[in-house]
DNA sequence: ACAAAAGTGTTGGCTGTACACCCATGC
DNA sequence: GCATGGGTGTACAGCCAACACTTTTGT
């Protein structure tokens, strides 16, 4: 079906879509990447992403390369913004809408991933990528970490049951300092939005820490109420 | 100046950039609109905006259409997100990203505005838009009102030199509630970002009010020493 | 019984907020 | 001299940051 163009004349362009995917696992953040497959610098280092297609959502395009690659279906992700430089990519005129997705390490089937050459790569150990990816990465991190201050989206990156251990390693990582455990409780549990469950997590440790789960019917109530954060 | 296109059998598309131009004058926030020039839709009022060239980077596309239409070369704006719904706009397959702009009323050449049939509107009085603007416009103003908070974009929709009524107006325009002078003036004045100046403004009152000017460099130093705002 | 991680309370300082009066000037 | 908007200070409350010990249990 060939809808009537109305803007016959203007410029055409490849819209791709790259995704920027965090995933956490103890004491670090990993992202995925994977070896180019198309030429130029086919081979490389390179984020996962896809070019839109004419009859596609941009959103559709990036849940379609994250479902493709991981496996999973209800990624979470956002978009992060759009790199629309002229020369950002020698294969031809291409902007890029990034988006940035979180995913439970747990959750992953890694077979899945690697079987497509994907691989997690802890943070700190990246390689350089190809293009501009380098700038999404950087750019992906920073809105990571605005967003974690004052949205409780790390809950994307922990399992269903987690632990308040587990929650504060997460946000230690995310803002690569130490927490007080005791004022971080505190603080997280004062929001209301954890439910404690009656079962403990004794993989860790002797005493074994209780598991909780996010409530998000009370965070929407929360945010909905007016109320603005900070972690 | 052909480059070879690596990339022949995916699909290209229309890209576009929308600005949502914001200015401000005592007690309301205006928006700069016009009637749209082309098919489908032609004389609907619409958002200003243009399709971005093969060589154009998507931000210059912005600026080309900011200074067009408002005669003014260095407008405050920033990429607000990218729409890319397949059936945006009926006159083909076209995303648009989104930019809002910030624009000081006074030093706006009207003339050349309204010599482009594009007119400055009252918030509260905007007519409804084309395509998917009305969104945009509130996604744009979302984000205004967010960034506004801890960012002292405000500087830029006041002229250079201000009092600091003239500054809490806006704010109160912004967050549309009214604001404590005495705790505002505190606030403000305790980032050490504002210059006093000799000068008073007696337009609106008997006594006057002291005019300030934003210092760019010191609110730079600020950021850089990791703080943390909080309007 | 001891090692290892989980969990718990209090205090001081700072920051946000509420609130009411005097000041300077043009008419 | 009075009307108009501009400018100032204080007191209270709530929040954040700092800090150290007890609990549980597997070995």
């Amino acid at each position: 079906m060939q809808r009537k163009d109305y803007y016959a004349g203007n410029d055409k362009m490849y819209v791709a879509t790259d995704c920027i995917v965090f995933g956490y696992s103890t004491d670090c953040l990993q992202l995925l990447i994977f070896p180019r497959k198309v030429e130029p610098h086919k081979g490389e280092w390179s984020l996962i992403g896809s070019f839109v297609k004419e009859d596609e959502h941009v959103r559709d395009a990036a849940e379609r390369v994250l479902k493709e690659i991981t496996g999973l279906d209800k990624v979470f992700f956002e978009q992060l913004k759009t790199y629309g430089d002229v020369d950002r990519d020698p294969g031809a005129r291409c902007i890029s809408v990034a988006q940035y997705a979180l995913i439970r390490l747990g959750e992953t089937d890694r077979k899945l991933v690697e079987g497509h050459g994907a691989y997690w790569y802890k943070l700190e150990d990246l390689p350089s990528l190809v293009l501009d990816h380098d700038e999404l990465v950087r750019d992906a991190l920073n809105e990571l970490r605005r967003k974690a201050r004052y949205q409780p989206i790390g809950f994307e990156l922990l399992p269903e049951k987690f632990t308040l251990p587990q929650l504060i390693n997460l946000y230690e990582v995310i803002y690569q300092k130490k927490l007080d455990p005791r004022n971080f409780r505190k603080k997280i549990l004062s929001l209301k939005v954890l439910t404690k469950l009656d079962e403990k997590d004794k993989s860790t440790s002797k005493k074994g820490a209780y598991l909780y789960k996010f409530n998000r019917e009370k965070y929407h109530q929360l945010l909905e109420s007016g109320y603005h954060f900070e972690l």
